[in-house]
DNA sequence: CCAATATGTCTCCGTCTAGAGACAAAACCA
DNA sequence: TGGTTTTGTCTCTAGACGGAGACATATTGG
């Protein structure tokens, strides 16, 4: 008979721990992140970190991995992509953009992961970095594929100055309510944001 | 006789841990930031810090609040507000935005206080974040206080965007190289970035 | 049914941490 | 000179941490 139950099971032992490691990290951030305090809230030992994912990195390792943990494509194109390709650059830009910094508001504990790469560089955030780099740039090349000229040269970094400020926003607003007299935790600051975007990508894509 | 004697000097001692402070958070980041670690690069007994400036956070508030620590508006226009007040928004926007990443690209003290702002909010951080937060609108009220129109509207959204991307360029590049296919370390990257604000600011300023 | 294995708990160790307090010695002051 | 204050060092406590290893119990396979 196959035990669904909750007592010896090490799948379900599994997840408990999973859970537990988002639980703490929104809690009290990487700074927090401690063996001893996955396990107290999954309420079970800290051993069985070490047992089952070889130590607290390969625990982290097993949840940024998951295909649906970061942002994807499909989901900044709202499911839709092509219908975002055939817009103008402008709008196309000011759509992603926004579409990626809301998808990052809601998911505290990539924010969490994200801000972790800004401080120290280690096993963890060696991979993260890397695996969001690459498929980072996969995004951009398939969404804006198709831009020439003048356009191009600088489309790395407009579409990264463009990342990088909602990105910043979206960590900042964590901790942080304002920023440059924008309530960066009010829908109302994200419009105005919205409306910043709308017009800095308005020279874009002049081909 | 006035001693200027290294040895039982009060302020020669304060001085060496100022330094101690911010040569051990360039090398270990805020997380290695111990009264211990602080003492034993001052060569004195990490008791003075608790003596002296009331403990750690009396130490970095000290440093922290020096005129010359962070960024000035003198320093962003390089000693000719004027000069660049008289610009085009555009123009001026760009000049000043890039102006900022330089400056802060030379401040790696001021960088790990900035990521420490972003990773947990306590006595220190919300010190150091209220004081840039107004003299950051100040700057900004300085130097674009004559903008009007549409531009007005979202003045502080494309600052604030400005300001975010260049701030998270600035601090990612401590850590990771690379950035969206930029070379966020190389001058070549940041003339890139310089290229991109251009071309985004320069449908700013049309009244 | 019994042995092997999987699951989970427990104690223990060495290290680091913040900070209190006692103490030594130098400087200063009357 | 001798007492007082300042400067600096040292020891000590109490707690958190990562992680090894022994142990107990439940499950599974022959």
């Amino acid at each position: 008979m196959t035990k669904t139950d909750t007592t010896r099971n090490r799948k379900a032992t599994e997840d408990r721990l999973r859970e537990a490691l988002k639980t703490v990290l929104v809690a009290k951030g990487f700074g927090g992140l401690t063996p001893g305090a996955i396990a107290a809230v999954a309420g079970v030992d800290k051993m069985l970190i070490y047992r089952y994912f070889g130590g607290l990195a390969g625990l982290v390792e097993d949840l940024a991995q998951r295909p649906d943990f970061f942002p994807t494509l499909e989901e900044i194109c709202d499911g839709a992509p092509d219908l975002i390709r055939a817009l103008p650059v402008p709008e196309r830009a000011t759509k992603v953009t926004l579409g990626y910094a809301r998808l990052l508001l809601a998911r505290p504990v990539v924010l969490e992961l994200m801000v972790w790469e800004l401080v120290e560089r280690n096993e963890l955030t060696a991979i993260m970095e890397t695996a969001r780099e690459t498929t980072g740039l996969r995004i951009v090349s398939e969404l804006f594929g198709d831009v020439s000229g003048e356009g191009q040269a600088s489309l790395g970094a407009i579409t990264g100055l463009l990342g990088a400020a909602v990105t910043y926003l979206a960590i900042r607003q964590r901790k942080i309510r304002w920023f440059n007299g924008v309530d960066i935790r009010s829908e109302g600051g994200w419009l105005e944001i919205e409306a910043g975007v709308r017009l800095m990508t308005s020279a874009l894509g002049q081909n």
